[in-house]
DNA sequence: CTGAAAGCGCTTACAG
DNA sequence: CTGAAAGCGCTTACAG
């Protein structure tokens, strides 16, 4: 009886053993960093450890140890640059823990194949937990992946009333902020491009506008909100779709929507700020860039990758601590794209 | 005497036979599609495999196979969004193929932590395979993981005279169009704001479209060539330098740099094209807003990702197989940031 | 300080 | 058509 399985090719701690003259235990210990070997020992299997360049085998060590070493994360599509920026973020926390980070992209949708696959990969145990960041109402997966008890942890976009982690910008808070900032430069004719009601960030940034705009007597007429998708494509048509009631600022639930409104001004040579203000919400590398000098609300990446990664390790450690819920800080950051209203 | 590792959890094959009153190996086989079940045994251990939810355990399956399902990436950072393009291509690719993409982020330099990283998965055989698109000459890592016969493809940045796969666009081609176009246009005194020499795609561009412009006669005086990082502040910086020289065109060995080039004209008050005609390489996304209208060369990114994970997919299948060269042709994308020089 | 042995959960050659 | 068994390469409790 031979079964006979691919061969690793790869040098094993059996084999470094023999070399060395010990046992495969022995190997195990030195590589571990175990106190109980003599310093000669340690001395003679570390020195073969070095010439034969061994690796230890993962598959092996996770069969052994149920940790595969891997992170989880679902990002949205790069359309948005919000999304490259948090993954590189969260790329930096993983890496940093010395652990990989398996990456799976999603539109957030109710049967996303991103999402679906990601699911797959903890019920497989290939990944030890996941990281969603763009997960929407209909998201099925999800429900999916908290009935199996899987590590999971909401990052960016949540979901409310779910036995989850959840790590999140106030968006509320900053678009609070906005609101002030435009009603302190003297406007009233305000408009709103909004995003769908499923996705919590842009219905969280919609509602804290409209809200702090409501407790200074400021009431939006319906065609004053135009929603979209997290697109430039979309900020250029709503921009279009705003004029006929003739705003004389425009606050957009993101930056990649605020930079097609910008664009579809500069088509249409309406001078911004001078005859319309603009903001956005994100603070993505380019808002910075003279070409846009984008008025936003600054979304504390690093922080929520940082917590976000720190919250799923807890669960991973300790599947039974009870669910929390993180709320970061915006900030406003004023830059040339606003102005006082004349 | 009893070992005791930490319990899956989740459910095994081995529960599944036993629930379905069959042998592991029936359920092995069943999960295998294997044509030596009989219906009612198959019919049998498929409901109880539905009924609980099975799923196999990756790390038992790669022991056993050798193959983990997952191909790593070594992407370079957000702030060039050809990178996420890139990455976004690369994922959809791999998804597609049914496996898993792991990432990480590099900047390319002697010893990359990034480029390390990868190196140690493939080591530990975590993955099966690494793709890398950040290359450069200094890569000490690189080497290495040919000197253990890695699977290894080289995608974007190459090195010359190295026996591996790579895939990369005609840089040298899509600059000379370039050239070519400016020329056209009645362009003389034109400048470059080029990278690094031991970057490829960089040195590859720049030869390029200097060759092509030796061709028609025109060469550039050493002040003319400008040499910085892929960043949008090097390229504000750069034509700050290109100034003195009145250059009425400039010629950008990637669009980030471009976009830097138009945001310093803005700022400076410097018209485009009027006075000046700008282009860049890569034509992602942003190129064509209205804020930038680049006029770029368009890097075949889709046709780049799917090759390079095909033959990523043949070098594991048979690392016996030459190594392949492939080049894709690039295409000039005219729009609005370059005009006839009067 | 050291080693023999169990076992993680699969796949597959072999025997019936 | 079905099952018992080997073995992938580790970690670790147990024995000495």
């Amino acid at each position: 009886v031979t079964a006979g399985p691919v061969p690793s090719g790869r040098i094993t701690s059996r084999r470094v053993a023999e070399i060395s003259g010990v046992s495969q235990t022995t190997v195990s210990r030195v590589l571990a960093n175990h106190p109980n070997v003599s310093e000669t020992t340690r001395a003679r299997v570390l020195r073969v450890l070095n010439e034969t360049g061994y690796a230890p085998n993962l598959a092996a060590r996770t069969m052994r140890t149920g940790s595969t070493g891997a992170i989880g994360v679902v990002i949205g599509r790069v359309t948005n640059p919000f999304y490259p920026m948090l993954a590189e973020a969260l790329h930096q926390q993983i890496s940093q823990s010395g652990r990989t980070m398996s990456v799976w992209i999603s539109d957030g949708g109710p049967d996303d194949s991103g999402e679906l696959a990601a699911l797959s990969a903890v019920r497989e145990r290939a990944i030890d937990g996941v990281i969603y960041t763009t997960v929407t109402a209909q998201s099925r997966s999800l429900r999916a992946a908290l009935e199996l008890h899987a590590p999971v942890v909401l990052l960016n976009r949540t979901l409310t009333r779910l036995h989850c982690d959840r790590v999140a910008t106030d968006n509320r808070g900053g678009a609070a902020a906005a609101a002030r900032h435009l009603i302190e430069l003297g406007h009233r004719r305000i408009a709103v491009v909004a995003g769908p009601r499923s996705v919590s960030t842009a219905r969280e940034r919609e509602d804290g506008f409209v809200s702090e705009l409501a407790a200074h007597g400021i009431t939006l007429s319906p065609s004053a909100v135009v929603r979209g998708d997290f697109t430039h494509a979309a900020g250029r048509r709503a921009l279009g779709q705003l004029l006929t009631d003739g705003p004389t600022a425009v606050f957009c639930v993101n930056d990649i929507i605020a930079f097609g409104v910008l664009d579809e001004a500069r088509a249409r040579g309406i001078l911004v700020p001078g005859t319309l203000s603009v903001m956005g919400f994100d603070d993505t590398d380019m808002a910075a860039w003279p070409a846009f000098a984008l008025t936003t609300v600054q979304q504390p990446s690093r922080q929520m990758a940082e917590l976000g990664v720190r919250r799923l390790m807890q669960r991973i450690a300790d599947p039974s601590i009870p669910p929390r819920l993180d709320r970061l800080p915006a900030s406003l950051i004023v830059r040339g794209s606003t102005a006082r209203q004349r």
